[in-house]
RNA sequence: GUGGGUAUAGCGUAGUUGGUUAACGCGUCAGAUUGUGGUUCUGAAGAGCGUCGGUUCGAGUCCGACUACCCACCCCA
């Protein structure tokens, strides 16, 4: 009986992890490009930590966390989500103290207790970045900045930014006052968990998705008319600045996300592409969180990119993805003379920096052939009785079939030059071959990376 | 937590109104005259049809329960 892996979760084989590291490299370089710095915290944490960040009375706090005890000390949780712990290790390591603005990103697995559901699993990946130190707009135009260009090196056009501004605490507070007294008449015909958020809370109202809440909260107030003097100018300058960069929007008043610690900014980028969980990417300001955690008050924003749903993104756009990396040489022995010969051949031009296989089970020249064709190997060399009496094997190109004598004497800098040719032009190794050849031969190997 | 759908070899599927040794494609392995791949051809291995229990002379095909997975609500990445 085999066992399963645990609901909710998924394995990254071998045959599909080129598509993650094609989002993954986008997604740091880009990231280091904008000034962030890698930033890799603990998978769990004191639960408090993501009680008093995340909120309370939030979902993922209230019913989502995998919280467990430790031989029944302090509980612990899950990550849930990557903010709050990074806000905790900025402010633990003193990184906060040595100078605004500071910014870092990260790629970590995150864990919810959810009913599993297209694009949404109980084990998910980020790419997350976070920003503190910074109050002024172009700070919030930088991190979706950041985040539209992950999006577009990726190759996705139809993921859509919403923006929207859900004010600080004050001017926060009219607007909830507002949204009450707009809902209390109705509240009656609304339902069952509406009619719990009307006290808790009454920006969840605009959120509900039953048809007849949804009719109700059409008409209800907006949270950009009840915005402050301060927040209003932030948010006017920051769509001034997007339309700067070009970057579409669209001011969704309903946005007002899950988690309690977010101030002012707020966005999404929505994909149609991959069933009802379409946030890719998701984010906001933040700018009471870090007192909150007991550092000084300090402004400071970030967003969470969710990597299996941008992958589905690419997967549905029909993206193709970097390809995996195939190996420069299969040698292929004949007979167990043959094979010790093979054995330290392969060792030696993996030594020069190539990839490079040969055959571990005993399997017969055709075969080999086949095998050698379907790893991609760009030469194969067959060694066998002949080729070790004579001294001499042939390396055969396996996209033109074209076959190269070499010795087996110096079989590495023929090696090196076939592949030289192959990448730069049919003579460069005739031309350069000769200063390349006095390099130690790891520079002058390809890294493929 | 609530609702709907599906469940056949490693993967993707076919299995008519229940009836002989469960089929096909991909993949895997092995061959097609002697040491060379990608095309083609041939052959082989591999499931007893999610689990349990019913109905029946007989069930992958009908009924029930359970489980798993998928999708949707909720919420979010």
């Amino acid at each position: 009986m085999i066992l399963k892996r645990p609901k909710g979760t998924q394995d990254i084989t071998p045959g599909v992890i080129n598509r993650w590291r094609t989002v993954e490299t986008a997604a740091s370089g880009l990231a280091e490009q904008f000034g962030f710095r890698e930033i890799r915290t603990p998978v769990f944490e004191e639960t408090g930590l993501y009680v008093r960040s995340v909120g309370d009375t939030s979902d993922v706090v209230t019913k989502e966390m995998y919280t467990v005890s430790s031989k029944g000390d302090d509980a612990f949780t899950l990550r849930p989500e990557g903010t709050a712990g990074v806000i905790r290790a900025l402010l633990e390591n003193g990184i906060l103290n040595e100078g605004f603005p500071q910014k870092v990103y990260y790629i970590i697995p995150c864990y919810r207790h959810e009913k599993p559901q297209a694009g949404r699993f109980r084990e998910f990946r980020q790419f997350g970045v976070e920003m503190a130190g910074s109050a002024s707009p172009y700070a919030d135009a930088e991190i979706i900045l950041l985040a539209a260009s992950v999006l577009d090196a990726c190759g996705l056009e139809n993921v859509e930014l919403h923006l929207n501004s859900i004010g600080c605490p004050e001017c926060r507070a009219e607007y909830r006052k507002a949204l009450k007294s707009y809902f209390e008449p109705h509240i009656g015909e609304m339902c069952d968990t509406c009619r719990d958020r009307l006290e808790k809370n009454p920006m969840r109202l605009l959120d509900c998705k039953s048809p007849v809440c949804k009719e109700i909260a059409k008409n209800a107030p907006v949270i950009t008319d009840y915005l402050c003097g301060g927040c209003r100018e932030h948010f006017e300058k920051l769509k001034s600045i997007l339309d700067g960069y070009e970057i579409k929007y669209t001011v969704d008043p309903r946005i007002v996300r899950g988690l309690d610690y977010y101030t002012r900014t707020v966005f999404e980028f929505i994909s149609n592409d991959i069933g009802a969980q379409g946030t890719v990417c998701g984010g906001g300001r933040y700018d009471g969180l870090i007192s909150e955690l007991g550092g000084q008050p300090t402004p400071a924003l970030g967003f969470g990119m969710g990597l299996e749903r941008l992958i589905l993104c690419m997967e549905a756009a029909g993206v193709e993805f970097d390809p995996p990396k195939t190996p420069d040489l299969y040698i292929a022995p004949m007979g167990e003379r043959a094979q010790e010969k093979a054995a330290l051949l392969c060792d030696a031009v993996r030594r020069a920096g190539y990839a490079a296989e040969f055959d571990l089970i005993g399997r017969g020249i055709k075969p080999q052939m086949r095998y050698a064709d379907k790893v991609g190997a760009k030469f194969v060399c067959v060694l066998g009785d002949n080729e070790l009496d004579s001294g001499e094997a042939k390396l055969k190109n396996m996209k033109t079939g074209e076959e190269t004598p070499v010795r087996l004497e110096d079989f590495i800098s023929a090696f090196n030059s076939l592949l030289l040719n192959e990448m730069f032009g049919s003579n460069f190794s005739e031309e350069f071959g000769s200063i390349l050849n006095d390099l130690p031969a790891e520079d002058t190997a390809p890294n493929n990376e």
